[in-house]
DNA sequence: TTCTTTGTGGGTAGCTGTGGGGAGTTGCTC
DNA sequence: GAGCAACTCCCCACAGCTACCCACAAAGAA
């Protein structure tokens, strides 16, 4: 499972360290292969390989072809698989990259099955300092929860 | 379970020393291996690895798919999986740390299948010298238990 | 008392994230 | 094809952080 925020910097070259934590993950669940996309939010969603598959047969077994056809579009389109170096970092395309201004300092975030990269601003006003309370709806939704 | 309440001190580099009855009782059902994240309140929340792991699923399982991610956002965004130094101690991630406002005093509150780590200061407002009354509608719970 | 347990503090080796040089490859222009 | 620019990926270096070790004081047990 990814977990937990980590603040990294993107250097000149494109290149962005994966936390330690992360790769030993990746490295289990699937060879560090993973694929880099776009998603609704404003950041990156980076699977591992696999995953990813099974999101992309997803969308192929839709019932709504024109949905189908257009999360194509939107996912599919501008996936790139990519693995790690030998220093543990990947090269992020200058295609996504532009697409979610990131460079320089940016955040990536666990979310169970794939981790998403944000730009250090717009994570923290969303999840960081910015967030000074919850939706009371969340909250509700958070007490549900056996815990 | 987990219960009671502990004052303790965060140390310059960050680490706090889990009381011994708390170190027994991970070391039994989760191999000391647990999980810190925030919660609805000001404080951090420590999970047993494996009860963490249940209400990841939890959220992952939910039916609201919109909910689901946005608790993931809130809750496993900021989870960090960590164990036990040699001495008992944990590390409390810097980012968590700042969010909680947590240095210094501090103390540890038992919740069953959790416990919670409080600044010092707010808890007091809220379960110490603060609390002056019980709110009427707790006490009438309070008295429906078979006690 | 004496010994053990427990919470706290600090030194230090090794790991991790960051930066940058440079070799090899690809693709474009002339 | 030759020359060049852009790009990718290797290596090395280094600073800061993490997690180990040791030490010690206070409290409790024998």
């Amino acid at each position: 499972m990814f977990s937990g925020s980590h603040q990294l910097t993107i250097d000149d070259k494109g290149r962005l360290a994966i936390p330690a934590c992360f790769r030993k993950e990746l490295a289990e669940c699937c060879a560090s292969q993973m694929v880099i996309t776009r998603g609704p939010n404003p950041c990156l969603e980076i699977y591992p390989a696999n995953e990813f598959q099974r999101i992309a047969d997803e969308i192929d077994q839709m019932e709504d072809r024109q949905m189908a056809e257009t999360l194509k579009g939107i996912v599919i389109g501008l996936a790139v698989q990519t693995e790690l170096d030998k220093q543990g970092r990947v090269l992020l395309p200058t295609l996504l990259r532009k697409h979610a201004r990131l460079n320089g300092a940016a955040v990536l975030m666990g979310q169970i099955r794939r981790f998403d990269l944000w730009p250090d601003d717009l994570w923290n006003e969303r999840y960081g300092d910015g967030l000074q309370s919850i939706d009371a709806q969340v909250v509700d939704a958070f007490r549900t929860l056996k815990r």
